[in-house]
DNA sequence: CCGGGCGATTGATCTCGATCAATGACCCGG
DNA sequence: CCGGGTCATTGATCGAGATCAATCGCCCGG
């Protein structure tokens, strides 16, 4: 189910040094970091952790993208948490996973083991304080997707989820500057559904009806193009200034 | 609007010290606190800040209960935080209000200045170790609360939020031990409907549906007999061993 | 004692999204 | 080129919850 990469000799590609955790730490824990983690490679589709399983570690998505869910007796699901690249993983503390993570693009995670990634957090004030940022940052995101979840329609959710994706991760692009943004949909349909709280035949025809109104180009199944990215805002529901203010 | 209180020269009941944020602190840090910690009384109904504002501080539920809740243009609104006594209120590093915060008891809350309690944050890490625990545990009551807006139908919906709600203050109970549990909601109808993204009426009529089938008894409209704890978890949805693992 | 206001309940009807079902598009291996 | 699998689209129907509206109970002030 998964491959450890060689620990690399520098932590060059590893967004928990760079770009999550640890921003402003010194090169003397550089090498502390180095002995404690490591590569995982998982496929689109497989599973990194279920729910109530032992998790050894924490980590931080390098490339690719993975899902939090849960899941009631009956089936019904939830996805509560989407991880792009340089989110973290995981929590200090707690051993076992209390969600369902999947992979659902192949995937990359840099990993660190929990109990010295502990010690190293008591040892290094930056990294509780870049954890904590990103919490909150992660709480803020979870409480913009109940407003979606408890009070937007159907075609408003999907809006939503695309101006999200749009806006959280920019490697998606395959445009740049203004003009016609074009991207494709790491998700597919039935994940999207569990995303925004549908069936993933309403998803379906929700996307149609957004076609056929212009809002959005499809080129294939996957690849949206949005002629004019005001318009689709109009169509989330949000405020025109949107998001939590800095 | 609000009330100053006089900063009152021992902490023992201020839930910062000695529940929230800093239970492992020193004694020298107590003075510290002291120097920059003032109360405020709101009454119920009385909102704290609108989303948007400034807030000059960061605070911590004494007695009472407060909500926030995030409102959209056409005047929907979806309740995303609810603060009961020992919950922090505010984020360090950002000066205006994501949410519109409102008092839905008569409220106390125990308020640090913004700036200063930042350094003390950098001075003390454990203040900082316990608002990241605190952050975390939010992000799962929030990840919780997503499963129910998303997938549940309206009766497990109330099912659910009165077994949080027995769960969460045990000081609202009226009654101890086993045996019928009795307590007063401290929200309401109104304000249920948006904790659980349906309507008023919604609500009612499925308080009124659980009561027939005998899963509760009222006296008046917001006390609550519970002849059955196990019977109301039964209907909200969740599996038997419910709620995140430590 | 009465009248007004607020929160809550209940009824009648409508509608959006779920459900059940069939079909289509694409990919890959033989 | 065909057959099977997966993912997506589209249609027909149903139903849970929204909406619109009337009434009730209670508290409080005159």
């Amino acid at each position: 189910m998964t491959e450890l990469a060689a620990i690399p000799d520098t932590c060059s590609d590893c967004p928990i040094r760079h770009r999550a955790v640890c921003a402003k730490c010194e090169s003397d824990e550089l090498e502390h970091l180095e002995t404690i983690k490591y590569y995982k490679s998982f496929e689109a589709g497989q599973t990194v952790v279920w729910s109530g399983d032992e998790m050894a570690f924490v980590a931080s998505v390098v490339t690719g993208i993975a899902t939090l869910s849960q899941t009631m007796e009956d089936g019904r699901t939830q996805m509560v948490g989407l991880l792009l690249p340089s989110d973290f993983l995981g929590r200090p503390g707690r051993p076992l996973a209390s969600y369902d993570v999947t992979a659902t693009t192949d995937l990359v995670m840099c990993c660190f083991r929990r109990k010295p990634f502990e010690e190293m957090m008591v040892a290094t004030p930056h990294i509780g304080q870049r954890l904590l940022e990103m919490t909150l940052d992660e709480l803020d995101a979870a409480r913009e997707w109940m407003l979606l979840l408890g009070r937007k329609t159907a075609r408003e959710k999907i809006a939503s989820l695309l101006s999200i994706i749009m806006r959280r991760d920019a490697s998606l692009m395959l445009s740049d500057g203004q003009g016609p943004l074009t991207f494709d949909l790491p998700l597919t349909r039935e994940a999207m559904a569990d995303y925004l709280g549908l069936t993933l035949e309403t998803v379906s025809r929700q996307i149609s009806a957004l076609r056929r109104d212009g809002v959005i180009v499809l080129e294939g199944k996957r690849r949206i193009i949005v002629p004019d990215f005001d318009r689709l805002l109009e169509e989330t529901g949000d405020d025109a200034d949107g998001g939590v203010p800095v």
